[in-house]
DNA sequence: TTTATATTATACCAATCGGTATATTTTAAT
DNA sequence: ATTAAAATATACCGATTGGTATAATATAAA
């Protein structure tokens, strides 16, 4: 189907479009079903959250739902996919914008704020919430989770040895170590902030985050 | 009933033994439910552990549960006061035995390391745990979650504050924003290494949290 | 426009959920 | 040892759980 639309035209122009045209009713409300779910299982968990909850989001009912997902299951996974990409879109997005490591790195922090209030996702970070929910109940829950966090962690090793290559972080730096700091910094002050519900809380660990990333150079 | 042994004993000998001799059936039965239980709301949460879950670790019945306990919400609040309790009871002991504020401060790491194996409550630190469970969903749970933290960060305070008296650490240091990132990176650092399942993860955040406290004097 | 197919809704399933009334057993004071 | 009370077990409750068979409907190609 997609093939008989690709094969004449160019593939860099119309491959948005070709998506949207190719996109059948199912798979649009496959994407309705995720959109609307994806808020709930990162606030009440997966066991914590039920097909009446998913039926009541959306508005459909389970003959619907079961029409486009095998199970709870499938809904769930795809639910933490939508809820990390878009944060993974968003971080790009943020961090394309600047220029030094050091100010990628600070990017983070503005990005990671946004979950304290509302955000994309509602319920804090979907890392740190599916990580928790799934860690010792859902394998494959905590399988995605587990490469969100490395893909992460990949991520800030690659800004820092790229600063380590600029001369902008000292020579000797143990990227990898950087990286989980900020990544812990990061995750342990949503949690805090969120359950203490202050913002001040948040502003002063990511003070001394943002003192740890400047004196990296 | 208290009252009419005490009252002619010595407190400071006999309360131990006291408090034995006045425990009751009930009352013991109370405390084997709560420790049984304890790991299991740890590890799979509130909504997530069952009453069968509840029957099944304790081999008692829904009839004796509930001849303790008034429903499930009173048995997971107080399987959190025992995670929690246990714990406070092992951080006082081993801070006790240290003697500097920077070494009281280290032997956080050390104690918290210990929730990565086994430790007393498994899958996990409670308070990293409870906080994400029951953030958006139990507000009684929260509550006493969220009093856990403050405890802590108080403690900690308390720790630093000494430690500027005693000219250990720099005059015009934040103790907040000290015991505020120093939870931070340890819940932050339990997060990664337990969805990991590396200890080295846990060694290397460690490094920069020692970094940090030793940077403080 | 017809028609096959894909999608959604209805109605149901057994299993489990948290919880309770009551009967039985155990405890502990007399 | 007797006995009243406390604690535990049995058997059940309605509601909800995740899931499914089937009927009704909407879609989209011919």
């Amino acid at each position: 189907m997609i093939n008989k639309f690709a094969f004449n035209i160019p593939i860099g122009i119309y491959l948005h479009w070709q998506l949207k045209i190719t996109m059948t009713k199912a798979e649009k409300t496959r994407n309705f079903i995720v959109e609307k779910t994806a808020p709930i299982f990162n606030m009440k968990g997966y066991a914590g959250t039920s097909l009446n909850d998913i039926t009541a989001a959306t508005g459909l009912t389970k003959g619907s739902i079961y029409g486009n997902f095998a199970n709870k299951d499938e809904v769930a996974l795809a639910a933490f996919d939508y809820n990390f990409n878009s944060n993974v879109s968003k971080i790009e997005a943020e961090i394309s914008k600047k220029d030094t490591t050091k100010e990628k790195l600070l990017a983070y922090i503005s990005i990671y704020q946004s979950f304290l209030v509302g955000g994309i996702s509602q319920g804090g970070c979907p890392i740190l919430n599916t990580a928790i929910d799934a860690d010792d109940t859902h394998p494959a829950l905590r399988e995605k989770v587990l490469k969100a966090v490395l893909s992460w962690k990949k991520s800030i090793i690659k800004l820092v040895e790229d600063g380590i290559s600029n001369e902008e972080i000292k020579v000797g730096s143990n990227p990898e170590q950087i990286a989980l700091t900020v990544i812990a910094m990061i995750e342990g002050g949503i949690m805090i902030s969120r359950l203490t519900n202050k913002i001040e809380n948040w502003n002063l660990i990511m003070d001394s985050l943002k003192k740890y990333i400047n004196s990296l150079g």
